[in-house]
DNA sequence: TCCCTTAATGGTCACCCTGACTATAAAGAA
DNA sequence: TTCTTTATAGTCAGGGTGACCATTAAGGGA
């Protein structure tokens, strides 16, 4: 027999509980960091985890995770919004979860260089983690955070996105930096500055004087985020490593 | 306050179910089709749908649309497995269904040529439309087809996976076929000869005599689909529409 | 102060891929 | 046979990129 199409036949009707969690990539110092948050109770107490959290009855998963991901970073909502966030895709394993029946809806976050998470709230303790030196992570989360890693690396090579990294006024090492932290490779300079310069609407020149960085060298010009959203033709990561699974 | 990371707290739970709903492609006669379902009762009676039907208790969103899939092809769960199926979204408005709260897990599949779908079943009347000349569907399938689309669309560039629309042993013009059906587009059949066989593993010679197209013009040499799965450099559409939404 | 180091910026050059196009081969139809 | 149709082979110029080298502008040290 055949199930009904689209939830009709209500004996069929089975509960779920339905959760979000959020990778939330930031890069500092040239490193890949993930925020994760350490469980305080079973399963996997100790362990850490993506943060994360039941959708409401009333929102949908989107605003559940740029609910969740407000909270985690300790910013307000409002400037939260402006926050990259991505649909990763689902897991739905029926074990992923040993209590009961968890779905959950992932999601990538890109957020500029903040402050540590704020530590005093009533939420398990979180911080930084620079990705690959994570211990094992709770539940699935190891495949969640492998798969989200692979897909910003990907979107990179497509879209403008590597500025959501950045602050508000970044230089060209800035933007460059986010390539070779994600790949893991080192870029040309000449080459990828030619790259972004003739890209219309990847950055504008940002007005004012070349900031000081501090550190000796010819200071660098100042740049902002352009309007353009999509890379063509994209910026391709050099030969090698490729995401192997093409599913 | 914030919830509990990744369902601690046993009070937050809140009921959802759970279906997948399923974007089953094909290429017919140079058009592309999908399959859909008519739905025989309210809401959205007689207008169709995305074949679908709930996640049960013991498996994965994957193995559930695994399991439409054969159901709905009329096909057996062992041969419908040769077929790509991929996890595109999770749609999860709090109104997409005026009944309840449900969350769905879309997949596209994408077949080659099939017959109609069986008839006689228990199931709601089902067949293929031509995309773009399907009347509004129930729920927000509108929106799932249009996604669906786009995202073969994108796929088509970087992956090899246009091989699916095909039978097992093809010429290079069914294939170019599904590219020019997918894109609305028309692409120079030198170039895209020159493309695909200079990419390693896309495609492999079939051995045996071309066939016999019973049309006119030199008969065809045949291929079946090679062991690569992603493409490099990627096979990009020509200029002009692109996906507009790049989130 | 002068020189060295560092980093940003500017520029060159060859190669590969692609789009546009022409030519040839092999079939059916008139 | 001759024309039409389709597959296949080949040419050629331009764009994009990788691999370089050169120049500019800052700080640091002798």
């Amino acid at each position: 027999m055949s199930t009904a199409p689209e939830g009709y036949d209500p004996h069929a009707f089975v509960p779920f509980a339905v959760t979000v969690d959020l990778a939330v990539f930031t890069v500092r110092e040239g490193r890949l960091h993930v925020l994760l948050v350490e469980r305080g109770e079973a399963p996997y107490e100790g362990h850490w985890a993506l943060p994360g959290g039941f959708v409401l009855p009333r929102e949908s998963a989107e605003e559940a995770a740029r609910r969740e991901l407000a909270e985690e970073t300790g910013l307000t909502r409002r400037s939260s919004r402006a926050f990259h966030l991505e649909q990763l895709r689902t897991y739905s394993d029926p074990d992923r979860d040993p209590r009961m029946r968890v779905v959950s809806v992932a999601y990538a976050a890109l957020v500029p260089d903040l402050p540590e998470p704020r530590g005093g709230g009533d939420a398990a303790r979180a911080r930084w983690w620079e990705t690959g030196r994570t211990g094992p992570l709770a539940f699935d989360h190891d495949r969640i955070l492998s798969d989200a890693h692979d897909r910003i690396g990907a979107r990179l090579e497509y879209t403008c996105l590597a500025t959501a990294f950045c602050p508000a006024e970044f230089t060209l090492g800035d933007l460059q930096q986010v390539y070779e932290t994600v790949w893991g490779v080192e870029l040309d300079r000449p080459n990828f500055r030619r790259k972004v310069l003739t890209t219309p609407g990847f950055v504008q020149a940002a007005e004012g004087p070349p900031r000081r960085t501090g550190g000796r060298g010819k200071p660098a010009a100042l740049y902002r985020a352009g309007a353009a959203t999509a890379l063509h033709p994209p910026l391709l990561r050099p030969e090698g490593r490729r995401e192997g699974r093409t599913p």
